[in-house]
DNA sequence: CGCCTTTGACCGGCGC
DNA sequence: GCGCCGGTCAAAGGCG
């Protein structure tokens, strides 16, 4: 959240204006009516003198208490505007400080034999610090990750998958090629936790590790480490003369996806309906270089459009610009039903 | 045969 | 110093 974010409701016009022209409408429907013929005007003060002003002193008094419920109303958004952004600044404070104890953490808990591994991402230059309503267990690990003093912390992007509750299996096909060192059965969670080692490396030293989260078993938690040195299997076989560019589009954003947001890069990724979809043994047919590379051959499929579309309306709802502008237009809208044509 | 997964052993950091 | 714990290694076996 940065400054375009603070979005300041005090500077905004929080007068209702609860249909009050209506309302005046609706008097002057009641009021005497300029064409009335003058001959009848004394018979017609007579016989409706009284009501008319019945009627008008009701609708003046009810003009009076909608006027005040209007300032009832607007003191209370103004009261609610102030406690929203008391609030925003306190959670600035708050998200401030944590940052700065994370980092400490880090710092001070080290461990040597990754070292040689985080000289490789130096120049990446991205910390992610992940605050992610699912993953405790690797929040407290990213503590003890480790992190060469006075170097970057490699870059560390968290990724959730969304698969079958059904799936076991702890493959996340993220269009990478992976070879897997190891699993453990962690403390903080009953599912194991997979690690893997990109296919590429030495010469790559990107890792993940892979686990189910603990509140819902149906979501797959990939921690990557690091940055892949080489280009996306999918972009090698573009530039090696295939013709799927779609592909490498998609798939080439899986990971780099996670920066997306401005907020905290952790999204999730529904690959319930692609894991049907897409098998090994179709990629298998494609090329044998990559018999495990995650691999969707029609990229204009309508669960691949919704994925799209759900990035780009993740990356829009998480841009604070984006949200102050939109609040400040339906504040306009409310503010102007006059324009309300031009929507 | 080469590559992968599995899995127990091992390593190293950290807290007590 | 010891035990716990997360992370890694490497031998064994599976698979195409």
């Amino acid at each position: 959240m940065d400054s375009c974010s603070n979005f300041s409701w005090n500077n905004v016009d929080t007068s209702l204006d609860l249909n009050t022209k209506p309302l005046l409408r609706l008097i002057n429907d009641h009021l005497p009516k300029k064409e009335l013929p003058t001959s009848n005007f004394s018979e017609l003060i007579r016989t409706k003198n009284f009501s008319v002003k019945q009627e008008n002193g009701a609708l003046v008094e009810e003009l009076k208490r909608v006027s005040e419920e209007n300032k009832k109303l607007t003191e209370m958004l103004t009261v609610m505007c102030e406690n929203y952004n008391s609030l925003r600044s306190q959670l600035m404070d708050y998200m401030n400080k944590n940052n700065n104890s994370d980092n400490n953490n880090k710092e001070s808990k080290k461990r040597k034999s990754e070292s040689s591994n985080n000289n490789n991402n130096n120049n990446i230059g991205m910390i992610v610090n992940n605050v992610s309503e699912s993953s405790s267990t690797d929040e407290d690990q990213s503590c003890k990750k480790p992190a060469r003093e006075d170097t970057i912390k490699a870059k560390i992007s968290r990724v959730h998958y969304k698969t079958e509750a059904s799936d076991t299996s702890l493959v996340v096909k993220d269009g990478y090629q992976w070879r897997k060192y190891g699993q453990k059965v962690t403390r903080d969670n009953p599912s194991p936790r997979a690690y893997f080692k990109c296919s590429f490396a030495p010469t790559c030293p990107v890792k993940k590790k892979v686990q189910r989260s603990v509140e819902d078993q149906s979501v797959l938690v990939a921690t990557y480490e690091g940055e892949h040195n080489h280009p996306h299997p999918s972009q090698m076989e573009a530039n090696s003369g295939s013709s799927r560019g779609a592909a490498s589009t998609l798939q080439g954003s899986v990971p780099c996806a996670a920066s997306l947001g401005s907020t905290g890069p952790t999204i999730t990724l529904d690959l319930t309906k692609s894991n049907k979809a897409v098998t090994t043994k179709e990629l298998d047919h494609d090329h044998a270089d990559h018999h495990k590379v995650s691999k969707p051959r029609n990229m204009d499929t309508p669960e691949v459009r919704q994925f799209l579309v759900e990035q780009m309306a993740s990356s829009l709802t998480k841009d604070p610009k984006f949200t102050a502008a939109l609040a400040a237009a339906i504040s306009g809208r409310m503010l102007q039903p006059n324009q309300t044509d031009k929507w």
